[in-house]
DNA sequence: TTATATAGTTTGAATATCAAACATTATTAA
DNA sequence: TTAATAATGTTTGATATTCAAACTATATAA
């Protein structure tokens, strides 16, 4: 039972560090941290509609339709409605909200370039493989 | 390179379900998000100046001042004034705080158990060593 | 066709956060 | 020692974040 305090101490470390990272990122551009966040998800997903948007990142739809909005106004992203259902909103990024969104996950993957430069070879797949299944099986 | 891309996506997916899973522990207690994660840093320092804590949450000391005032309010820590330096509040919690903070510990053990229960034996060992190094050298 | 469910928005209120200005106490330099 | 500088923490003023609950519009089931 003592690896499980350990590794919870880790874990939550690894949070509280990861958050002050992305927090110190954010304030030296012009993206907010939901709008950082929602453009992560975002980017990698084409088109969504806002249940989903919510689902990914944890909060209520209410929250989303927040951030979409600021996002809209910024012109990052734009609501598209379909014909199949037309509750639903589908938001895709523009050219700028891309940008700006390449842009972001560009420092992300400077900071998993440092993670990775702290590990060998066959830690780095074993990482990857085992936050995979975490990913799938625990979340 | 590709396998960076790969890994950032898996470590965003995972601070992503992470904080999902603290939104809904949160929601369903009489705590909020940030009390929450100042329990967890108090919970494990036993005194601590509000500079050290503004530094292991990531925010800045005015936003620490807010959530201690809030964290007194509730009883569930205090600020106590040393005689080496008078500038310096160390903050501890109370026994109601460490209760809460129990309680909301407990949580995070049970959801590192979850994830352990995905990994063997020696992945477990190997991803506490790889969160070492990176908590170490990275952040 | 009516009842129920779902997607998204709005509303009202409480939290969370920052940068910058401030007060107090320590430390350094003259 | 005294004056200048630095550090700790709080306050202020503004904006961002979030939720639950009420609401609108549309879709699905009975």
């Amino acid at each position: 039972m003592k690896i499980i305090e350990e590794l919870t101490h880790e874990l939550l470390s690894f949070f509280n560090g990861f958050s002050s990272w992305e927090n110190s990122i954010v304030r030296s551009s012009d993206l907010t941290v939901s709008e950082a966040h929602a453009l992560e998800v975002l980017g990698e997903h084409e088109k969504m509609n806002m249940k989903g948007l919510a689902q990914k990142l944890g909060v209520t739809t209410g929250t989303t339709t927040v951030t979409v909005d600021r996002l809209e106004r910024k012109n990052f992203a734009r609501r598209e409605s379909t014909k199949e259902d037309r509750r639903v909103n589908l938001i895709a990024l523009t050219d700028i909200g891309n940008k700006a969104f390449n842009e972001h996950h560009g420092y992300h993957l400077h900071l998993t370039e440092q993670m990775a430069s702290v590990l060998n070879d066959d830690e780095i797949r074993q990482f990857l493989n085992m936050l995979k299944k975490i990913n799938a099986e625990v979340f």
